[in-house]
DNA sequence: TCTTGACTTAGAGCGCGCTCTAAGTTGTAA
DNA sequence: TTACAACTTAGAGCGCGCTCTAAGTCAAGA
């Protein structure tokens, strides 16, 4: 017995919502899903694998123009494995930029953060209200 | 000697455009910069560093909108040390979370380069086309 | 059979963060 | 004085990634 999913299940299943679900498909992110003799969407497992991929390609920033890419070379086969690679470690090098950013600004915050506990200690303990230029 | 900034000396030091200087002045991320008598706005060297610390929150993905709840708490003086402390405090630990996704997710990257790179040998090494469900 | 709710499509609308346009004023160098 | 670039404002437009609406079809239970 084949198991197949409507797009609310689908939805439901995967935290996108059937409208997100129908736009993924209209703009090829997802290939043409299966169809009840209704016209009802029926979603595979194998649909929800790859929703659950693009999910996590989104979470690290990629756009959606690439994402799109990468769909379209996986769709051509296996003569475009090498470009996908390329194009995951060009996204690669993005994420690792990113998280080396984020981790600097996480310094800036923290610097930022400790000066306003010593001016609130100050406030507190000698009741004398700093005037530093503080940010 | 009072050195000032026209509002393209601004944006070629900032590398904002002077379009975006005067988007933030209006939406209330940088108070009114004073003018020459022609009406011109002239930027001082405290603009400068007040512009440089926005470009800073701003990509770490912190919202305008909270930026300029930042920058209001700011202008109200010093009994909002704490609030700001606080603001901070939550920004930091929505950018460590990203980070902590961000690496999660290049370990997700490395397993399928490294996957792309085997099916290559494969194909390079003993010409037989891989027919795995490789994403 | 009737009702209700889930589904379908095409296309409009939205929130974000800019980015640009239009129409007019000012500053400066030839 | 004339040319031309740089500035001013109010407000429209844009790219992204959804998100929703309208109008209609379908399915399943009372």
């Amino acid at each position: 017995m084949e198991e197949t999913l409507s797009i609310q299940e689908m939805a439901d299943r995967t935290g996108l919502t059937a409208h997100t679900l129908r736009y993924y498909e209209r703009i090829g992110l997802i290939q043409p899903v299966d169809r009840a003799s209704s016209g009802h969407r029926r979603y595979s497992e194998e649909d929800v694998s790859w929703v659950e991929f693009l999910k996590r390609l989104r979470s690290t920033g990629m756009p959606i123009r690439e994402m799109q890419s990468y769909a379209g070379l996986l769709w051509q086969g296996d003569q475009t494995v090498e470009r996908r690679r390329k194009l995951l470690e060009r996204h690669r090098a993005r994420v690792m930029q990113k998280i080396q950013e984020l981790t600097e600004y996480l310094t800036v915050l923290d610097w930022k953060i400790n000066h306003y506990k010593e001016v609130e200690c100050m406030e507190s303990n000698l009741e004398t209200p700093a005037k530093e230029a503080v940010q």
